[in-house]
DNA sequence: GTTTACTTGATAATGGTTATCATTACCGCG
DNA sequence: CGCGGTAATGATAACCATTATCAAGTAAAC
């Protein structure tokens, strides 16, 4: 049930997905944020405002690091992106899909690296916890923390 | 099984397991230090350095910014403190019970509030991922985030 | 008591994130 | 089409939690 989670999304159909919702949402379309947007889509797990930052000006963009940050906040209060914090102090995100399904993460304390995993009996502790408590749950996260194959 | 946690811990009982286990592991006595380790042992749930630092202040003492931080780092890498992220950019810590009996948090993303549960079902499906994984699995943490009755 | 080196507290430095602000450019309206 | 209001931008300063530095203090071994 715990699987290494090795799925390929369709980076395509979140970009379109984000795009469309931010024109419902009435937001003025810009080079700088449809950049950000695509940067995001082609993510195969979390990346830091800075690292997009980065990608973006090797590829010859010309995005202020204030832009990148702009849009991350812009897109996670739209809960398009979720945010993951691995306890370095570096925030992280990485798209929302919209089927509702995702993955959670296992953090190298050492080196810092960061794998994906997703379980099926967890998600559902997790929504019999979220149906039980007096509180609205909105989102949830779950990190693993220890030593990955390599630093162990 | 997902109760709101309404334990009150014996706090003595990790003071003084945190003061045996500095003193195996052959520190110094100094008064900054006990400060602090009496403070976070006085906490219900978790606290930034910043707070105590001032709940210290506030009651007389004099120990600086500093030596909360290293406290706490000390005491993280000893395992008597559990770090928790709770996505605003600050890292509160609370005492790690010896038993291993431990909670996870509700956080309420407009106003900060934080909540702790403890949840069966949940610890049992984290322990059969740890199993599963090609990682050493360490710790975990576990956050839901929405709105609390207050908010909501 | 002396010595050694662990600790301390104040403060400077670091680095991620946010706020500021003058400028640019989208887009609805005439 | 061209104008005007204003969202959005990029550079940069400000912010703030955390770390590093360092001279002074002090616990513990001898």
């Amino acid at each position: 049930m715990a699987t290494p989670h090795t799925h390929t999304h369709d980076h395509g159909s979140w970009n379109t997905h984000a795009a469309d919702a931010l024109a419902r949402k009435g937001t003025r379309r810009s080079s700088a944020r449809d950049a950000v947007v695509t940067a995001i889509a082609a993510q195969d797990c979390c990346a830091s405002a800075q690292e997009i930052h980065a990608r973006l000006r090797t590829d010859g963009s010309t995005v202020g690091i204030a832009s990148v940050y702009r849009t991350l906040e812009l897109l996670h209060g739209m809960g398009l992106v979720t945010r993951i914090d691995t306890g370095d102090g570096v925030a992280r995100f990485e798209p929302t899909h919209p089927g509702g399904e995702h993955h959670h993460h296992l953090v190298c304390t050492s080196c810092g690296a960061v794998e994906a995993f997703h379980d099926d009996a967890l998600e559902e502790a997790i929504h019999r916890i979220a149906d039980r408590v007096d509180f609205r749950v909105d989102a949830h996260d779950v990190a693993l923390r220890g030593a990955c194959r390599a630093c162990r």
